[in-house]
DNA sequence: ATTCGATGGCTAT
DNA sequence: TAGCCCTCGAATG
């Protein structure tokens, strides 16, 4: 997916686009007719994502909820043509602006499609597209630990769990009760510029640990939310290179990169291996075998 | 033409 | 731990 920088970018991009306006809403693919009629002819309030979820808010007190999962992508057109979600190429930066679109038919596989004054959104193969009411949304995002791109994040929460819990460091960045908005590649690159080895449990390592993690989380977010890339590479270990042209060889540091020279230490250190039915990449060099 | 894999996560066992 | 959902470009035949 879509990690969570990606689904601020969303929730920024309808704050812009669609929020204040009386919008329409349907389901061309048809598994959200429901859902769709609930919402449609009615104003959005506001729109907001905690970790990797995102709720546009209503006038009628309900909340289109959308997870995007793994394969889940939103296309926007009109005024702001773009497109954010699950990458079709390796390293595929977000929003593309063009020249404004006509609104076209809609891929039939299109679960929701909105459309504002100016502009529309199509979203398809998202894990999670549904209504929920204003207690069931506070629920679901009640259930989501801290995310470091939300201003009002308790890093206490994350720290807490991480010292109450063996279970290895690798493993509990990616428990979204945990911590929010955080995935494989955010997981991975986040260990690396640590020097963390995955496995080490997590209450074994020191807080002042945690803290970093956090904050390197919440600094490598914030690039992904402004350039709509993961960026994880310091400048000074793709020498030469423009950010443009790093992808992918040079734009991550393990991700991706097993059986490749280490970008730090230039060793054929980096591996590949399973945790708990994802891929951990890591450098067993630089991050303590 | 067909299969595969991917930045996720739920549920059943 | 395994199966399943969802989509589509890339890889494979």
């Amino acid at each position: 997916m879509p990690e969570g920088h990606s689904i601020h970018r969303i929730a920024r991009h309808f704050d812009e686009v669609f929020v204040n306006q009386t919008l329409q809403l349907s389901s061309p693919q048809g598994r959200f007719a429901d859902g769709a009629k609930l919402l449609d002819g009615h104003r959005a309030v506001a729109s907001e994502a905690y970790g990797k979820h995102w709720f546009l808010y209503f006038d009628n007190e309900l909340v289109l909820n959308v997870h995007l999962g793994m394969y889940g992508a939103w296309t926007f057109g009109g005024q702001q043509q773009s497109s954010i979600g699950a990458p079709r190429k390796i390293g595929e930066q977000e929003d593309h602006n063009d020249a404004a679109v006509e609104l076209t038919e809609p891929r039939p596989t299109t679960r929701v499609r909105i459309i504002g004054d100016h502009s529309w959104a199509d979203l398809v193969g998202a894990s999670v597209c549904r209504t929920l009411t204003l207690d069931e949304a506070q629920d679901v995002i009640d259930a989501i630990g801290p995310d470091p791109l939300r201003a009002d994040a308790d890093p206490e929460r994350f720290y807490d769990a991480a010292a109450k819990t063996r279970r290895r460091i690798g493993a509990i960045l990616m428990d979204q009760k945990v911590i929010g908005g955080i995935g494989n590649i955010y997981r991975a690159e986040g260990l690396f510029r640590q020097d963390l080895n995955p496995h080490t449990p997590a209450n074994a390592i020191p807080r002042e640990i945690h803290e970093a993690i956090w904050e390197d989380q919440v600094h490598l977010l914030h690039i992904g939310v402004e350039t709509g890339r993961i960026i994880t590479t310091e400048p000074e270990h793709r020498p030469g290179i423009p950010l443009a042209e790093a992808f992918p060889a040079h734009a991550n540091y393990v991700y991706q990169r097993q059986g490749q020279q280490c970008l730090v230490c230039g060793k054929d250190a980096i591996v590949v291996e399973p945790l708990e039915a994802r891929k951990l990449y890591w450098c067993t060099a630089c991050q303590g075998g």
